[in-house]
DNA sequence: GAATCTTCCCTAGCGATCATAGGCATAAAT
DNA sequence: ATTTATGCCTATGATCGCTAGGGAAGATTC
């Protein structure tokens, strides 16, 4: 991501995007558009995918092996790629996850988590 | 960071690094070798911070006004240049702090947080 | 049935960040 | 006197996500 000065709502965390649409793609296989629209409404809109970014990563993470896809046709009867996790993308995600957590637990650690937050914005 | 497939563990995740170093900086002035224990030590060791990466943020922070810098002696008696939060790096901090706590939710949303996690590793 | 809207896919180029892999200087320790 | 530890620095490369384009074809509207 770009990471304007301040970095805008709807901004991806660098390196997370992989795993989001890994995640995804466990409740069964979908295709670019759809995979967009579940992350931004699971994430209650918080989290915004440009499209310019998703098919890059879709790209990226079926060269790898995490992905297959094929053509079919969506639910508004049009041409779309569907992708499917592979069992490797199957571990990775778990991989993935792991170091998510692991990651996160180690920042709150430092923010001082629940305790001791830092001042509050004037 | 280099993200090699997989990332090995101590790998800072991708953006974080500034906020890292600005928390640190909330309880006293540092120097560089400082700021590397203090992150590496209150994240039981799960991040590490090298050089390369330390050093460009130091200045980035600083170029943006969020650090200021002095030369002092290091506890060791060695040359060192002491950072500090400005005003403006404490603001940024809690923005940063903000951003992060919003992105993380959003993610742990779509992760299933702690009740449908993915699989385990084999 | 022509024009417009929507859905769905794609790519090139850019900016930002972090890791690697070096180098340099000086104080302390041997 | 050499080695080790401390502390600072930069150039290069890789990756990733965003911006800003483009295109095709079904659905809708007039």
């Amino acid at each position: 991501m770009v990471l304007k000065r301040p970095p805008e709502a709807g901004e991806i965390l660098q390196g997370t995007l992989d795993m989001l649409i890994l995640r995804t793609l466990v409740m069964g296989p979908a295709h670019g558009h759809t995979i967009t629209q579940v992350i931004e409404h699971t994430s209650e809109n918080a989290l915004e995918v440009e499209q310019g970014s998703l098919y890059p990563a879709l790209h990226r993470l079926e060269d790898r092996g995490w992905l297959a896809s094929e053509w079919g046709v969506s639910e508004n009867n049009r041409k779309a790629k569907f992708y499917r996790l592979t069992p490797k993308g199957r571990r990775e995600l778990a991989a993935a996850t792991g170091r998510w957590r692991k990651m996160t637990r180690a920042i709150d650690l430092i923010l001082g988590a629940e305790t001791e937050k830092p001042e509050v914005l004037p």
